[in-house]
DNA sequence: CCTTTAATTTGACCGTGGTCAATTTAATAA
DNA sequence: TTATTAAATTGACCACGGTCAAATTAAAGG
């Protein structure tokens, strides 16, 4: 029969998990090392990928946390009444996706789901993120010629759009936001210049 | 005064991409390794990077050169005249696209310049798909209160989360096409049930 | 308390991408 | 032809993510 979860291996995990936000704090997410990590958690490198499948299973982990807090005041929030409030509403969500480019990768490449038993949390978020624009938009359709689960998988590709092209050096003299704008009206009011 | 490039130098080159690109066609993008490429070319491990920065700028060129032929057929062919049509023409660029998880990730990450000197082969032929859209839609405008190239960059983006969303194990029942296809309508025909 | 067994931890080791000082090769100058 | 110098090549070496058989620890049974 299966034993309990012993209470060290939680102690374990959470120093781990701790280190990894304390260098993430310091030096930012691409500069972490596994090795450093062990270190500051006090535990030999075969420790972290007992409890973690690789590196980039902690980043989800950490990410994910992170995206969510940041929808938790989404939902807390108003309901945007424009696609300029929207946006608005977006930006610091957008701000720390594109914090930097490795964030960025990361995010896009487990926003996809790896198979159907492991959805990561960064793919949980993405899910959430549909969900809560879907919100807005029955309330507040914009649109009445398609539904609310469509207008806001459009809202989602655009805002990924948005923050890749901002990447690209050729075009990164317009923010996010002033990019995303267009988009959004475009798509959900078509015809009202 | 500088000099010339050596041949030795095209040659050598010429035998490391052609070493590349017969370890993808047997074994795939992903299970390339520098190793065998400079095995197969007979070059010292050093010599790769003398030519190429990393690994990845070799399928950055690999991949880019693909593209360009499948835009080149893009090209050559008629204008589509609906949505379906559009997405049927799109369809063996996505098919490439996707063809392997670690190809469309690539695709991603370098679709957007690191810098505004070093635009690599993937980032332009994105411009390039756009142009294209461009043009499809400048003759034959499906809406006309916004401009073509936003239309385009709309299609673009549909596009991207349409391949997305099919390497998600939750949605990927749905192909890309039948994605794709009520994602361009919504967009290209508003209004239009 | 001791024995057994499952869970956890360990660290030497590996695979692979990438670096760089030293060497070789080829072009130019004398 | 020979000396000089820039370009190209080499391969030992490093960094870092990840593996795994062996050792350790903790819980359950007697």
């Amino acid at each position: 029969m299966a034993r309990a979860v012993q209470k060290r291996t939680l102690e374990t995990r959470a120093r781990l998990i701790a280190a990894a936000e304390e260098i993430i704090g310091e030096c930012g997410f691409e500069a972490l090392r596994v090795e450093e990590v062990v270190l500051r958690a006090g535990t030999a490198k075969g420790t972290f990928f007992a409890h973690f499948r690789d590196k980039d299973v902690l980043m989800d982990l950490i990410i994910g946390a992170r995206i969510d807090s940041y929808l938790d005041v989404l939902e807390a929030a108003q309901v945007p009444t424009s696609p300029e409030e929207m946006v608005e509403a977006l930006m610091p969500l957008c701000r720390f996706m594109t914090c930097e480019r490795y964030v960025y990768d990361l995010i896009l490449r487990y926003s996809g789901a790896a198979s159907v038993e492991e959805i990561g949390p960064i793919a949980t978020t993405f899910g959430r993120i549909v969900e809560i624009f879907a919100g807005w938009l029955s309330h507040q359709p914009f649109r009445k010629d398609i539904s609310a689960d469509l207008q806001a998988e459009g809202v989602h590709a655009f805002m990924l759009q948005a923050m890749s092209v901002n990447f690209c050096a050729l075009h990164n003299a317009t923010s996010v936001r002033d990019r995303l704008v267009p988009y959004l009206h475009a798509w959900l009011c078509p015809g009202q210049a």
